[in-house]
DNA sequence: ATAAAAATTTAGACAAAGCTAAAAATACAT
DNA sequence: ATGTATTTTTAGCTTTGTCTAAATTTTTAT
């Protein structure tokens, strides 16, 4: 597989797991950054090489194949995250464009070995699982702050916008991974929710808690 | 920089450092596994851009810029082989083809830190000095066995071919990186020689002599 | 010195991955 | 339901890095 083919492979994952139907050519343009014809060009190379399934103007969705093939590159990003942040000290915002490249190294053992030298961690610095080499992953009962309601306590586990801004606004507040909250209060008016982390209150607007995800219990 | 261009200047990197003279186009596309045709049409694109002399029929050298360049990417090679043996426990041997790929990582912050937590190693697991950040690195005096003379102590510090299949043969005879080995005896007939290692003697042959580097006092 | 051999470059083609502009299919609004 | 808007595809062109075959330059051997 190219590093083009990886990266269209990887757009349509992450596309198709919110919706789970088939994706959209221009969902991908705009994922990819690129030109809707681009995309209909690359993915008819993935189809003729049984990656993911396809019908003129039908959409797109990923073959078995084409999933295992996601899950592998996912599975590397995140164990690299977690190595550029646990063992380079890397700080939780940088991350991400080194691992985009890391993530295309070939080598089963490489990634192997790193495994195991991490401890086989379950997730990523963001929270996010990391699949197994068998594509199995935890599947963490993730929820938005915005979908839950008042009184339900929860440990930060993931962010949905991963951009660096938002996570340079978490660190500024105080908010880090692995931190417990309760939400203390909602605000019908604006969507703005009052947490309580350690003891100490922090109002965050709809929009932060529309990105935040707790794990809650079941 | 495309990965090609950097694969190309390591190479005449490679090449220069024992000739000190331009290098041949011919040269350049054993090396890199290509034909003479495409050496030229990449030379000219490095010419553009300032990374090389070159001048027509006459052969190719590196300028200051591509020198720094190539000694940029060695150093990612060989800092990621001191990871991979050190901290991921790979063997000497099956290094190279990971390193191969990780020396392309383009980021500044990675590399510095790569290094800090290996504790700014000078040579990398086959003995070959690693460039700092300012492109300087240590020119020990290596010798190869070939070369030396009867008598001469010194330490096992790199080779020249490390084909894998050479690789393993040392690791079979027991010689290793960092010992310390003597030259006993040298036959005239067909070149091979005695060595004497922790008490042990061992007869190499001469294109054994020949791949093995010592480093020898002054 | 000059002819043959070797090395190097040029010319023209190809595959990958992208683009623009235009055509075709699908979806939507009244 | 039918015309317009949107989405998707096609056609043709560009760039990067490669190739083969032919032409050219340099080297070598007599």
């Amino acid at each position: 597989m190219t590093l083009s083919e990886e990266d269209y492979i990887k757009a349509i994952y992450h596309l198709s797991s919110f919706t789970n139907a088939t994706v959209a050519t221009n969902a991908i343009a705009e994922q990819m950054e690129t030109k809707p014809s681009s995309v209909t060009d690359m993915i008819k190379k993935l189809s003729d090489k049984d990656l993911v399934f396809y019908k003129k103007y039908k959409g797109v969705s990923l073959t078995d194949k084409g999933t295992a093939c996601a899950l592998g590159i996912i599975r590397k990003h995140r164990l690299w995250e977690v190595f550029l942040v646990d063992t380079l000290d890397f700080s939780w915002d940088e991350v991400h464009a080194v691992a985009e490249q890391l993530e295309h190294i070939k080598s089963e053992q490489l990634i192997d070995k790193l495994e195991v030298f991490l401890g086989s961690p379950e997730v990523d610095p963001h929270g996010d699982p990391i699949p197994s080499k068998e594509g199995k992953f935890i599947t963490s009962v993730k929820r938005l702050i915005s979908e839950l309601s008042v009184g339900i306590v929860g440990i930060c586990v993931g962010v949905n916008d991963s951009s660096v801004a938002f996570l340079k606004f978490l660190d500024k507040n105080g908010i880090a991974l692995g931190d417990k909250m309760e939400i203390v209060d909602k605000e019908e008016f604006d969507g703005s929710v009052l947490l309580k982390i350690k003891e100490q209150e922090l109002r965050i607007s709809s929009q932060i808690a529309a990105n935040l995800y707790l794990e809650v219990g079941e």
